[in-house]
DNA sequence: ACCTGAACACCGTTCAAGT
DNA sequence: ACCTGAACACCGTTCAAGT
């Protein structure tokens, strides 16, 4: 009956699982980015052959989809934690609850920067990815819209669906550090002749909030104003439809 | 007086320069995806030693900053044929105009199907993506938003300003072949007990439009949505700033 | 000055061999 | 059955050597 009590520490020896090779993938990436994450690393971290990593994935592609299923899971746990439950919410507050759950999903990925950019890059259907995306087709359902405008609302939202958007003036990229350099006045003065708008305008969003120099912005307040906008244009358009 | 006049064909051996290199990255890339194009192959290409290139490129890093600068070069160059000109453009028409300009540049990208993930993992500032939106901040200012406005307008937009948006389901993955598989009804299928609702809209839609099967959805069709909704919601807000 | 070839330090992965 | 070590076919890049 006593089955070995292996104590189940990072360095936990008992037998290697496909969930185990996958947690600790994403606490690799965690620690040290996804740049760091190859087969041989993950094999060291596990105190493993590289080769033995092929029992439990069938490729680095597979350890990607699984590692980025990970995440999505630990926001689907997190974003069902959220009350009232989508069944429980009345029809009329599903701007809200959307708003809330894609928050909610949002704060889960900023524990793991890396994983937006893996997110991206997977074409196939992670079972979780899904089911979030379900649960949020059905609340805008519930709130009255008609499928076709539910199919546009999710292709509007695109990947902020999931709570992250892409920047593309973002110098700490994907996933690095966000400190802004010290030579920030310089490019700005580089910059001057080719960008004079962009160049007034940071000049005078700055100026309003001295915390924020350059473009290096509010990421959190320019996600939620992103979102809004859309939600509140998607409200419309329902409203417009329910005449 | 007469320099040598080499033939400008494909495997013309005028002395390489930098602009050559990355002519031909582009061309490499259109052809066979960004996946093929490395040192090696572009060296292949240019029927050139792979060392030979560092003389004109500083790293691979550095290829792909010249490579997708010039992508968004071309973009400048399509805008740029738009009538009329940012500065005859009556204040008024900023959403029109801002919408021509974001569709053109949509145009050219399709042509590089492979430059949107490029350019989603530069962090740098390529000279001709900070033209770019230079002259759409201008557009917006012109059109009476503020700076303040006008910022998060470029923050929502994001890389809907250059034309791409990101699909997260899209089985074609960045700049694959767009067709649909074979075994679509039974992924659906399989799909129906995790992700009912999901699935209950796609029939719906797909059955209004026999066309597109699936969520292989129109992406022009679903891109215009999505802009106009971010457009329309800024008017909005112009509009009550003007008050 | 520009281009080259061999070599280095990495990848993901195949394969035959161990237990 | 699970794990291993050597090996293969790639990468980007360094370096000393050619012209």
């Amino acid at each position: 009956m006593s089955t070995p009590q292996t104590s189940t520490s990072q360095t936990a020896r008992s037998t290697l699982t496909r969930a185990r090779v996958l947690a600790s993938a994403v606490a690799l990436a965690d620690r040290e980015g996804v740049g760091a994450l190859t087969m041989r690393s993950l094999a060291r971290e596990l105190g493993i052959e590289a080769m033995s990593l092929y029992h439990h994935v069938a490729s680095k592609e597979d350890l990607l989809d699984g590692v980025t299923d990970l995440v999505v899971q630990e926001i689907q746990a997190a974003v069902a934690g959220i009350e009232p439950a989508p069944e429980d919410t009345p029809p009329s507050d599903w701007k809200h609850a959307l708003r809330r759950r894609i928050l909610t999903a949002r704060s889960v990925l900023l524990r793991h920067p890396w994983a937006p950019a893996v997110l991206e890059t997977r074409t196939g259907f992670s079972p979780h990815v899904v089911r979030y995306h379900d649960a949020l087709v059905a609340l805008l359902r519930r709130g009255g819209l008609s499928y076709d405008l539910v199919h546009h609302a999710m292709h509007a939202l695109g990947s902020r669906a999931l709570g992250f958007s892409q920047e593309l003036f973002d110098p700490s990229g994907p996933g690095g550090d966000p400190a802004p350099t010290a030579d920030d006045e310089a490019l700005l003065a580089r910059m001057a002749d080719e960008a004079p708008h962009i160049v007034a305008m940071l000049a005078e969003v700055a100026h309003e909030d001295p915390e924020s120099t350059l473009g290096w912005c509010d990421d959190q307040t320019e996600f939620e104003f992103g979102l809004d906008l859309i939600l509140d244009g998607l409200e419309r358009l329902a409203q417009r439809e329910a005449r």
